[in-house]
DNA sequence: AAGTGATTTGGAACCGGTTCCAAAGGATGC
DNA sequence: GCATCCTTTGGAACCGGTTCCAAATCACTT
C-alpha cells in the first residue's frame, strides 16, 4: 500500500497539518523540521495522491481539449504543442475528437456541466450563441484556437493569420514576376470547415490590389470538395483562354490536385507553372511545394499558457493574439515562362 | 454550488446510502423509494462527483496512452480508435506523447509508480527488459499495440498482421504476372521505429518463395530514411542491369519516392512499372496507389475493449490478437508490359 | 400475536489530501 | 522574570462519494 500524509507525520514525529505545509512549499516551516519531512518522505517514497488533493482542493486540475477530427495535420500539430506545454504542469488532459454535430453538442453539454474540468482549450470549432453564452456564465477559463468567429467576451483567442499567409504566397508570386494568379481555395460550406480558407483568399485579394492589379473572378475557384474536386478546377483554370501562370490552393492537399491537373495537361512544373499550397504538410516537402508554414505547434502552445495562466491568475485578462506564418519557398515556384 | 448527494438524500427523506444505491444501480433498493430518489435528483441537477468517487473507489478511472509521435497516421488512426472506445465510458484518457527516449523513460516511470492510472495502452514502443518487469510487479493492466517484440508474460498484445500485408503485395503482383519484384524496406535501426517494415519484408519473401521464385539479393534495398533516400534506391533499382517490373515500398511515404524515381528515370505508372505502399494514408488515395489498408482504427478500439474488459474483471486471461489487413487495388498496378 | 428470515434503510467511518484555528514555542524589550 | 508579538505547529473538520453493519421494515408462518 502507498504511504499517506499521516505516515509520513508518524514517522518525522510531526503533525499532518506541517507535511502538507512542507509538501506545498510553505515558508512557515523550521528548517530543521522541514529536513526531517523531506527525509520521511524520501524513506517511505511517499507521492501525495492526486486525487485526495483533487478533492480537496475542490479542482479537477484537469482540462479538456475539444478537437475535430485529429487526424488533421492542423490538428495534431496544435495537439503537439498543447501536449509540450501541459506536461510537466499538474494538470491532466482529456480528450474530445468531435466528427459529428451532434458529439459537438453533447461534448459542450458535458463540459459546462462544470466539476468536470477547470477549463477548456477548443481548436477550430465554432461555438453556438447559446454554447458560448452557456460556457460564459459557467465562468470555466476557455481558450479557442482558431476559432474566428467565436469572439466571445472574456474569452481568450489564438488565431493563425490566415489573412497574412494569402497575402505573403502572392507577394511571393508578385515578385517573381507573376501577373496572372489563379487560386483555388475551399469554401466555408462544409460541416467543422475552418473561416481559414476563406480569409487567405481575403489575403490574396488584398494583395492583388495593393499591387494595383484587378481581380478577375475567372481566376477564382472555390469547392467544398477535397483533391479530386481541386483538380478539377484546376484543370478548368488551365484549359481557360487566358491561363494564370501560377495557382495558389488554399492547402497542400488541393496543391496536389493542382499539380496533377498540370500534369494532365502537359504542363511542367515549376516552368510551365507555378504552385503554391498551404500548410507545410510532410508530403509538401516530398512534393518540392512552395507552401505556407503556419505556426500551428506555437498556436496549441500559447493556447495552453493563456489557459495555464489563467488558472494560476483568475483575474487575468483574456488574450487575443495572433502568429505570423512563414513563406517555404521550394522549388513548385520560378519566374513565369516569358511570352511566346 | 453544485448539490451532493447529501442534499439529495435529505431532499428525497432517505439516507445517503440509499441515494448512493440509486445512483449505482444497486439492486436492493425498493421501487418506490428509487422513484422518489430520481425525483430529487433530477429536480436538484444533480451530477455525481467524480473525484469524490475516484478517492472513496481507490480508483483513478483513468487510463494512460502512450504513443510515439502523434503526428503519424499509423498512430493518429489507432488513437481515433482508442478515442471512439473510451468516449462513453467512465474513464478519462491521459496522453504520454514519446519523441525521445528519455521522455519515454521518464513517462513509464511515472506510470508504474502506481496511483496514477489504473491501466495503461502503449502504441508502437517496445519496452525495455527493466519496463516490463517494473509493469509486471505493478500488476497494472497493460495492453500494447504494435509491439512485437514485448511479448511480455500477463500482457495483452494486439498487432496488425504485417507478414500477412507483405504476402498480400506480392500475391497479387504474382497473380497479375510480376515476376521481377523489388522491394524498398525501411530498416529498424531508427529510433522508435517498429519492426513492421521488417515483418511485411518477411511476408514479401515467404510470398515469393512459396511461388517458387528465387530471391535475388540486388532486388531488396533497406534505407533507414525517408521519402528522399527511398527515391534514391528506387533510381538505383530501376537502373540496374535487369530492373523490376515491379516495386513494393514498405510505406506510401516511400512509394512516393519510387513514384518520383520512376518519373525522372522516364516511366509511365502503371504500364512500365508497378508500385505498391503500404499504410493507406490520405494521399494514397490522391496518387492512385495500390496499397495495404491494416486496421490501424480498429487495433485501437480492439486494444481499448481488451484493457476495459480486463479492468472490469481483473481474472480476464490476457488477449493475443493479430488483426487481418486489406489489399486496396488502385491504378498503380498492371500486368507487367510483354517482353519486347 | 408473535416469531422468523429476507429485504430495505440509515448513517458512521473511511478514502487522503487541505485549511484554518487555537495553542505552543521563540524572540524581544523592559 | 514577565508581557508582548511573531513564528511555527498540531489536528479537527472538511471535500463528496462508497461501504458496511446494525437497525428497521416487511412478508409469511405457526
Amino acid at each position: 500500500m502507498q504511504a499517506t500524509i499521516r505516515d509520513v507525520a508518524k514517522k518525522a514525529g510531526v503533525g499532518l497539518g506541517t507535511v502538507s505545509r512542507v509538501i506545498n512549499g510553505s515558508p512557515q516551516v523550521r528548517e530543521q523540521t522541514r529536513v526531517r519531512v523531506l527525509q520521511a518522505i524520501e524513506e517511505l517514497d511517499f507521492h501525495p495522491s492526486r486525487i485526495a488533493r483533487r478533492l480537496s482542493l475542490g479542482k479537477t486540475l484537469t482540462i479538456a481539449v475539444v478537437v475535430p477530427f485529429f487526424t488533421r495535420h492542423t490538428v495534431t500539430e496544435r495537439m503537439r504543442g498543447i501536449e509540450a506545454t501541459l506536461s510537466g504542469s499538474e494538470y491532466d488532459m482529456v480528450f474530445y475528437n468531435i466528427e459529428t454535430p451532434e458529439r459537438m453538442q453533447a461534448a459542450f453539454r458535458e463540459l459546462a456541466q462544470r466539476k468536470r474540468v477547470d477549463g477548456a482549450l477548443v481548436i477550430s470549432l465554432d461555438l453556438t450563441e447559446e454554447e458560448s453564452q452557456r460556457f460564459q456564465q459557467s465562468n470555466m477559463p476557455l481558450v479557442l484556437i482558431d476559432a474566428h468567429f467565436s469572439q466571445v467576451e472574456g474569452v481568450s483567442c489564438i488565431d493563425t493569420d490566415d489573412v497574412r499567409g494569402g497575402k505573403l504566397v502572392v507577394d511571393h508570386l508578385l515578385s517573381l514576376g507573376h501577373r496572372r494568379i489563379g487560386c483555388i481555395g475551399d469554401g466555408a460550406n462544409a460541416p467543422f470547415q475552418s473561416m481559414a480558407g476563406r480569409l487567405r483568399f481575403d489575403g490574396c485579394h488584398q494583395a492583388l490590389k495593393a499591387a494595383g492589379i484587378e481581380l478577375a473572378p475567372a481566376l477564382f475557384h472555390e469547392t467544398n470538395g477535397g483533391r479530386h474536386e481541386a483538380r478539377l478546377e484546376a484543370l478548368r483554370l488551365l484549359e481557360s483562354q487566358d491561363p494564370p501562370t501560377a495557382i495558389f490552393a488554399s492547402n497542400d492537399s488541393f496543391a496536389i490536385g493542382v499539380l496533377e491537373a498540370a500534369r494532365e495537361a502537359g504542363m511542367s512544373i515549376p516552368y510551365d507553372l507555378s504552385v503554391v499550397g498551404y500548410n507545410d504538410e510532410e508530403f509538401a516537402e516530398y512534393l518540392d511545394l512552395t507552401t505556407i508554414r503556419p505556426k500551428y505547434f506555437e498556436s496549441g502552445q500559447r493556447g495552453m499558457e493563456v489557459l495555464l495562466d489563467r488558472l494560476a491568475n483568475n483575474d487575468r485578462e483574456p488574450a487575443y493574439e495572433t502568429l505570423e506564418p512563414e513563406l517555404i519557398v521550394r522549388g513548385s515556384t520560378l519566374e513565369p515562362r516569358p511570352a511566346a
